[in-house]
DNA sequence: ATGCTATGATTGATCGGCGG
DNA sequence: TCCGCCGATCAATCATAGCA
């Protein structure tokens, strides 16, 4: 078989974890835009700078994040609850919403 | 440069964050690449992502590096030498073609600003 | 060490929009 | 009207990281 799989074990060899910073950020854009969780190339920016990663990598955090959230939406109920108090912009009522999607309150 | 996508019926409003919207519903079709071509038809769609082998991807790699865009001529040979449908050989050199490009523009400035958060 | 889950990356293929 | 391409995304899978 030798499961010609090898691929020469591309590059997703070694690959780490993103900072607590990042996710962080991930998640708050995530969860308070629940009703379209979709960035904009610039939005996308945005967040890669905040968490110090790549707009690819940004990409593929929502890519897999939304597969994963619709394929098991039981498992991020603790999650989505915890993140939808941080930050509640959900565009399900967003009329006249100012710009305010990121911008941690000093505790 | 996006669909907007209201909800759909998420019903009761007065519940948590766990409405459903309508990018939780999204289904893709299955894949219509009816393999087979070597002992006849196979209506049945494959269902799976095709797995391209070793050296039909080495084929196709080097094919990639002498043009970037295929003509059709070319892809029917292609297709034929490697025993893919013409539509898995077009489609290779798309992904192929966004791959090039999203490279191109990673390997430009992946240079972040220190992070010592380590 | 062993086993399972969480998670980032890869990739064949789909979706919608454009242009020829 | 049909076809190919682009850009974004889906969906399945790979391989490793992390935890018990």
């Amino acid at each position: 078989v030798m499961i010609l799989r090898s691929r020469f074990l591309d590059a997703r060899r070694k690959r780490r974890n993103f900072s607590k910073q990042a996710t962080e950020v991930l998640n708050e854009y995530f969860y308070s835009h629940l009703s379209n969780p979709y960035p904009s190339e610039e939005a996308k920016e945005e967040l890669a700078k905040k968490g110090g990663i790549t707009v690819s990598q940004v990409s593929n955090w929502f890519g897999n994040k939304r597969i994963r959230y619709k394929k098991n939406m039981g498992k991020f109920q603790e999650e989505a609850n915890i993140y939808a108090a941080k930050t509640a912009v959900d565009a399900t009522n967003v009329v006249a919403q100012g710009n305010q999607a990121s911008s941690p309150p000093t505790p | 440069s996006n669909h907007q996508e209201t909800c759909g019926s998420p019903s009761s409003e007065t519940s948590p964050p766990a409405q459903t919207f309508d990018w939780m519903k999204v289904k893709r079709n299955p894949p219509k690449t009816g393999k087979a071509g070597e002992y006849g038809y196979v209506g049945q769609p494959n269902t799976v992502r095709t797995n391209f082998t070793t050296k039909q991807l080495t084929e196709l790699e080097k094919e990639f590096h002498f043009n970037k865009y295929l003509t059709r001529a070319r892809r029917v040979e292609i297709a034929a030498s490697l025993q893919l449908n013409e539509t898995q050989v077009k489609i290779w050199f798309q992904n192929r073609r966004m791959k090039q490009k999203k490279r191109e523009k990673e390997g430009l400035l992946p240079i972040s600003p220190a992070t010592p958060t380590g």
